[in-house]
DNA sequence: GCAAAAGTGTTCGAAATACACCCATGC
DNA sequence: GCATGGGTGTATTTCGAACACTTTTGC
């Protein structure tokens, strides 16, 4: 049996969130879980993991695979083979609890309940430390942005994500300097504290080349 | 059902090198492959994985996960998800071929057959990114050598898993400058042309840092 | 005016690059 | 001596960190 569980991440008043469900059926009856289930018969798992990511959100997204989990004894209904992927998502869309589950919610990924269902606080943890690197290297901070955003709501990504205070100005000039990073929409934003901002789509650019370094430690 | 199948690259001659099997049974008999086969009732993702790799070279090596393939059709017999696997051995030791295997040999990356079995080229590919990727940030190229090594050695290493020349005399400042890339062994070589040199032995870090980009284009 | 957020300019130091040069061996 | 590869020194340049300063809005 092969299943998928997915790690959704989304940033919400400006800490990073993960999605997790209670689990309402044995095994790990009344524990919280990653949402996820089981590979259908003509589905390649990619499918799967974006039916899984509908059916929970109600929304698409960056969706890409994060690793195996094969343990022989991880579900003990018997042999099954997690593919476990990491969902970016923007704002915070009302969560809709699936069939197996009791109820879905947001919870700050610095602030988890105690003992995940399965090995999921392994894959969580796996999914998290994904998605803190790739914010180096690729311009992915912006699947957590609307489509259109400025440098200031993508700079409180890259703080929410890394936990760590970043120099705005520096970063103004980093990533509107780095090619196909983001790309000018020529429009404004307005009516918000402070001089209004320029408007930014994501670029074309699938690494960022020099990268973003984490501040070490 | 659920495989594994293992990208395994070495260096031989100056080139990157991935060991292939020639396929003895159907389907795609006689059609070069990866090396791989079914996971075990009681083996975990990892075991199968080095159990494969010491049938197939008779050694250990490094070896982690590289992701997994599930399209419905993949495999003709029916439905088989493949968890790949890349494993960097050093040196070039003799492969014996396995079960379902006619022949086992090293085929350099840049030269391969036409059309592999399965969807292997495109496991192939992403292993070779991945492998390149590595280098840039962790000190995993001394998985390519003997447990003692120049200076040079690990060079001609990044020389071939990249494909590109490096100037020997900042690589050299660059390796033993940073904290935790190699230790020195006290020892040197002797009876080869040239100056001999230390020898070293892969240190504790786990990722560099600073990086070591390789060359934009 | 004042606070707040956006954005620019400048300085400083660390690190990558390029390359001149010396070292120690085999032949 | 000469070729070969090991290793150090150093100038140049590029890039990130730090931070002073200006801009444009809401209140």
């Amino acid at each position: 049996m092969v299943a998928v569980d997915l790690t959704v991440l989304t940033i919400r008043d400006g800490r990073m969130n993960v999605l997790l469900v209670r689990r309402g059926v044995p095994p790990y009856k009344g524990r919280w879980a990653l949402p996820g289930g089981f590979v259908l018969d003509e589905e390649d798992l990619d499918e799967a993991a974006a039916r899984e990511l509908r059916e929970e959100t109600g929304i698409g997204g960056h969706l890409e695979q994060l690793a195996s989990y094969g343990a022989p004894r991880r579900d003990p209904r018997g042999r099954v083979v997690s593919v476990a992927y990491l969902a970016l998502i923007p704002g915070a869309p009302t969560v809709t609890a699936g069939t197996d589950a009791a109820a879905a919610s947001w919870h700050p990924v610095d602030e988890l309940p105690t003992r995940l269902a399965f090995d999921h606080e392994r894959i969580l943890a796996d999914g998290i430390e994904r998605a803190r690197a790739k914010l180096e290297y690729t311009p992915l901070a912006a699947a957590f942005c609307p489509p259109a955003f400025t440098i200031g709501e993508l700079r409180s990504v890259y703080e929410a994500v890394w936990g760590t205070a970043l120099d705005p100005r520096n970063f103004h000039r980093k990533v509107t300097g780095t090619e196909g990073f983001v790309e000018s929409t020529g429009t404004a934003t307005a009516g918000e504290r402070g001089r209004p901002a320029q408007l930014y789509r994501r670029g074309d650019a699938v690494t960022l080349y020099p990268p973003l370094l984490r501040p070490p430690g």
